[in-house]
DNA sequence: GAGAGTGATATGCCT
DNA sequence: TATCACTCTC
């Protein structure tokens, strides 16, 4: 217990001793967040106040639900496999799986991973005839998870319009296919749960009873339906513990809501609110810089970090005159750190969109010096998992239709458009899956289909009484997969990512306790071992019971697969800098820090400023980049920049002007400014020399008809205020001038008339 | 059924 | 600009 506890501050000690109520932790960036969520379970458990069968804990990342019963582990000597520590998906799929039944779902139900639900949807629609130029796949995919995570099914939907009517109609009908199919999407599983427990009292109350302790991290991410989920799970008497950092809240777009915090301490926990603000990662300055950042937005909890680690270093900007330049001086700047001592992996460039990846990569690449990217293809989603999963997911539940026509003719085995619509015509006809239908179609179409379907019986009943990784190394050769790419020119990769899944599923088997002996599918005596509770004269299997007891390895692999999307391929063991964007370094630190791309438009991201809040949320994001960092801070930007093929230019970001100047250090040598886009090589002048007179005299004269002005020159307006000469049409008093003044927008001024002003940057 | 050609489309991305 | 999904052609 001393050792729990030692080592806290006060308020995370307060915070980990709470009494057994509702209450909300505002958790700064770097304040010891996990700790004291992990802390709090371990100390909980100790001091008997609950046993760990009676802690819920959530989070939205399997890595963090990991992270966090590694930890616990390593506090208590208890066995953390069987406790709810999971992520609401991995958790909703738990108690669907022990309660399948009750949920109206078959026992082999499957989950639509994103990509799957897209193809679904895009099936659907042509099956329906919808002209999919007015009802795009990728609308109806949003709309159709924008309201379950409402809580709201198609016919609660309410609709305004033919258009909304239209796409309720077709929220109807996809949600027809995914039961016919037996599958469910992510946003299902949440709603599947939320819909059982509603309707089940005698199984929510079980629940409730049992979930004394309710943990969630990362709150402010929560969406309507998660809000409701854990409300649900909590019941009346549970206490909702819940950490999370208003300020980091960068998931809006799709769906998080952090009025949710805001409505959780009304509703649970009033005045039962502690904040960690005390900083345990980043120096001084660096925290100035976030703290002055995030008081430019006004829909705050309040909050404020403090760090006892100094001042430390200034944070460094740097303007540069294109994005190549930019990336050069990076690379500079980054080689002096390492030739200093710093490893590599120290070092995090971070960019707001993808986009701006590919010229840090090519000039680091150029340079020789090993990197990173973050994000990009996962492991579960390469295109021939994707199908030796398909195989495996027929042999386990033949009606899905999606995994039966990504395989029926991959490899290719002659069953082409006009057979498949045949195919399609007859289970339409009967209202049964493809596969149920392949007995109805005759003929060269039939017994090609055939063929196909006793190609997967065969493999079902060969692989029957074999290990999981058996059974997936037979797939992979019975399916013709590891042929067909032996056939291909960069079949040599897949075949190898087809050997990992081998491994992926043997690494399951042991790690989940799914022993070779394990029944393939459950008999009574099975379920019955699984933990019978009787409430109310109701029978109920406990989904206590480890996954083993309720379902078949290979139906629990196939869970995983979805819900996990596994690893990006990074190659491991090399020390290389770390490339990724703001988002996907929320809850990372490093030592040091470049957040590059600080310009109006593409940080705060011009579209954002479509959006409600849009700005705010931007603030966040580049709170969350600023607090990533430990010891040392750089910030750039630059006058130019190439994107979709067209040269842009760009003002400094606001958010530079909203940083305290003493935290700041402006980095010379300044560049001059370029004009006409011309890649003029910057020449260094000391950061405080005389203004650029001699640029627009040569200007004036060369290149821009005697109007006085150049492209690309900065210039300030009475009314639109600061912008950037972006494109001058004619010459003479006739000259006019595109101008981008950022977040006025873009002006077309006739620049005999309008009181334009020179400007220097800074 | 593979490859070329076309056109639209381009924040962020976990489950 | 470059990528991707999709259609067209042999």
């Amino acid at each position: 217990m001393q050792n729990l506890l030692a080592n806290l501050n006060p308020e995370q000690l307060a915070a980990v001793t709470l009494p057994a109520q509702s209450a909300l932790i505002l958790a700064g960036a770097g304040s010891g967040k996990t700790r004291v969520l992990t802390t709090r379970i371990a100390w909980l458990i100790q001091t008997g106040q609950v046993s760990p069968a009676g802690i819920l804990a959530v989070t939205f990342t399997n890595k963090a639900a990991k992270e966090m019963a590694a930890r616990l582990s390593a506090m208590l000597p208890i066995n953390t496999g069987g406790m709810w520590i999971g992520t609401f998906h991995g958790l909703s799929n738990r108690l669907l799986r022990t309660h399948w039944r009750d949920a109206g779902l078959p026992q082999t139900f499957q989950i639509l991973d994103s990509q799957d639900q897209l193809s679904a949807i895009k099936r659907l629609l042509k099956a329906a005839n919808v002209d999919d130029e007015k009802y795009p796949a990728r609308n109806l995919a949003y709309f159709i998870n924008s309201a379950k995570e409402q809580g709201l099914r198609a016919q609660d939907v309410e609709a305004f319009d033919d258009y909304n009517r239209k796409m309720a109609e077709l929220y109807a009908l996809y949600d027809e296919q995914c039961q016919r199919e037996g599958v469910v999407d992510f946003a299902e599983l949440l709603l599947r749960t939320y819909e059982l427990l509603s309707r089940n009292q005698p199984l929510r109350e079980h629940y409730q009873s049992r979930f004394r302790h309710v943990l969630v991290d990362e709150f402010q991410d929560t969406n309507d339906l998660q809000y409701k989920w854990l409300k649900l799970l909590a019941g009346p008497r549970g206490a909702v513990f819940a950490v999370g950092d208003d300020d980091q809240s960068i998931y809006a777009f799709r769906g998080a809501n952090v009025g949710n915090m805001a409505a959780f301490e009304q509703e649970f926990c009033k005045g039962n609110l502690i904040k960690l603000e005390h900083n345990y990662r980043s120096h001084g300055h660096i925290l100035d810089a976030a703290n002055t950042l995030i008081a430019h937005n006004s829909k705050r909890l309040g909050k404020n970090l403090h760090t006892d680690a100094g001042h430390g270093e200034p944070v460094r900007i740097y303007e540069a005159s294109s994005d190549l330049q930019e990336a050069q001086w990076i690379i500079e700047e980054a080689k002096s750190l390492v030739a200093e001592g710093a490893a590599r992996s120290d070092i995090a460039i971070l960019y707001r969109s993808n986009a701006q990846s590919r010229v840090l990569e090519h000039a680091l690449f150029s340079a020789g010096i090993p990197y990173r990217v973050y994000g990009g293809l996962r492991f579960f989603e390469r295109a021939e998992i994707k199908h030796a999963i398909a195989y495996l997911q027929l042999m386990d539940n033949p009606h899905n239709d999606s995994a039966f026509l990504r395989v029926v003719n991959f490899p290719t085995r002659g069953i082409g458009a006009r057979s498949l619509e045949q195919l399609q015509d007859a289970a339409r006809q009967y209202g049964i899956s493809l596969y149920a239908a392949v007995p109805y179609i005759t003929g060269k179409a039939g017994t090609s289909l055939g063929s196909f379907v006793k190609l997967i019986e065969g493999m079902r009943f060969e692989t029957q009484q074999l290990p999981l990784q058996e059974m997936v190394e037979v797939v992979i050769d019975k399916s013709g997969l590891i042929a067909h790419y032996r056939n291909e020119k960069e079949g040599a990769d897949r075949i190898e990512n087809l050997e990992q899944l081998v491994s992926a599923a043997s690494l399951f088997v042991n790690e989940e306790g799914f022993g070779n002996d394990a029944p393939a599918l459950l008999g009574p005596r099975a379920r019955a071992q699984a933990g019978v509770v009787i409430a109310e004269g109701v029978e109920i299997v406990d989904a206590d019971a480890p996954l083993p007891t309720v379902m078949s390895p290979l139906s629990a692999f196939l869970s995983h697969a979805s819900l996990e999307s596994g690893d990006n391929q990074a190659e491991a063991g090399e020390d290389a800098m770390q490339l990724m964007t703001v988002h996907s370094a929320k809850g990372l630190e490093f030592s040091m820090v470049f957040i590059t791309g600080l310009e109006e438009g593409l940080f705060p991201h011009e579209n954002s400023a479509k959006e409600d809040g849009g700005l705010e949320e931007e603030r966040r994001l580049m709170y969350v980049a600023i607090t990533r960092a430990m010891r040392r801070l750089y910030l750039s930007f630059s006058q130019t920049r190439m994107l979709h093929g067209q040269t842009r230019y760009n003002m400094k970001s606001r958010f530079l002007d909203e940083l305290p100047e003493h935290a700041l250090k402006w980095l010379a040598p300044k560049v001059q400014h370029h004009w006409f886009g011309n890649q003029r090589s910057q020449h260094a002048s000391a950061w405080d020399d005389a203004p650029e007179t001699g640029v627009n005299t040569i200007a004036q004269s060369l290149v821009n008809k005697g109007s006085g002005w150049r492209i690309g020159e900065n210039v300030s307006h009475a009314k639109f205020g600061e912008g950037v000469i972006v494109n001058i049409e004619g010459s003479g008093n006739n000259a006019r001038a595109h101008i981008n003044f950022g977040r006025q927008g873009m002006k077309l001024l006739d620049l005999s008339v309008a009181k334009l002003e020179k400007l220097h940057t800074a």
